[in-house]
DNA sequence: TTGTATGCAAAAGGTTTGCAATGAT
DNA sequence: ATCATTGCAAACCTTTTGCATACAA
């Protein structure tokens, strides 16, 4: 995200662009799936007086004006990414890694009715598997020290 | 759960049965993803002695074991489910709420192929929207204060 | 100038761990 | 008898909160 366009979006949504707001909009879109302490070692590079709470308060924040989003998976701490259009995850249950998966395909789900009287605005679709690494690591393992 | 099933899964996977795991598999089918809290409240109306720490230990083991399933959302707490077949959620922004949606054709997606190298095992829909009850307030709260 | 945003320190959860005691097989 | 499991208390970690200061508009 450049200047202009985070410019942009705090006049929008009537916040103030501090250097904190903007760093971590610069920032996030070079980390994917960051935790928040990933994120605040970021900023804190350009921004070495930046308190942890800060980066907790500002993501909270664009996350609530959908600016960005929060995900979570079982087993992993709150993450975030800057991406709000309909995509889906791939989570490795073995270690955890978090990848996107663009697949039109998928995107075009018919979003079932008022399903028991919920209205449904967006949908995602978590893939749970083994990644490469996982796999090439278990691999090794077996043929190092078999049965 | 009935007694002989839960008899039948500890031995299966060479684990004792204690109370307190009986007790967590029993409850469990009447609670639906249920917070650690949640499953540790019921179990001690029946082992009144029962810690937290043991519901998380055997929860998070079971998990492990594929017995049940943990499911994570974002601005929620871990919850629990024992349920471990294909099925989707429904999740209030709102309000947290989170109920099972089974809807058969969303059960046969294509899984994508190796994926970057990702071997999928399974996966699982989160629909976002707003539940009833919400809706109702937020129309409430409209027509209590308009503009 | 005025209210919003930040930093600090402390509190608040939620979850995990070490260890001795208990219980299942 | 033997090893797994439990309970307790304390530690841990992540996230939130209160309040005074600093900053954007």
């Amino acid at each position: 995200m450049d200047r202009a366009e985070i410019e942009r979006i705090c006049r929008e949504h009537g916040i103030s662009l501090t250097a904190q707001r903007r760093t971590v909009l610069e920032i996030l879109p070079q980390l994917s799936h960051a935790t928040v302490d990933d994120i605040w070692g970021e900023v804190r590079k350009v921004l070495p007086e930046v308190s942890r709470t800060t980066v907790y308060r500002i993501l909270e924040h664009f996350a609530g004006l959908h600016i960005i989003r929060k995900v979570c998976h079982p087993g992993a701490v709150a993450r975030y990414e800057d991406r709000t259009d309909r995509h889906h995850h791939l989570l490795c249950t073995r270690c955890g890694a978090m990848i996107d998966m663009d697949n039109p395909a998928l995107d075009q789900l018919e979003i079932p009715g008022k399903e028991s009287g919920f209205t449904i605005e967006d949908y995602s679709i978590q893939f749970r598997g083994i990644c490469d690494a996982c796999s090439a690591n278990a691999r090794s393992r077996k043929e190092a020290k078999p049965a």
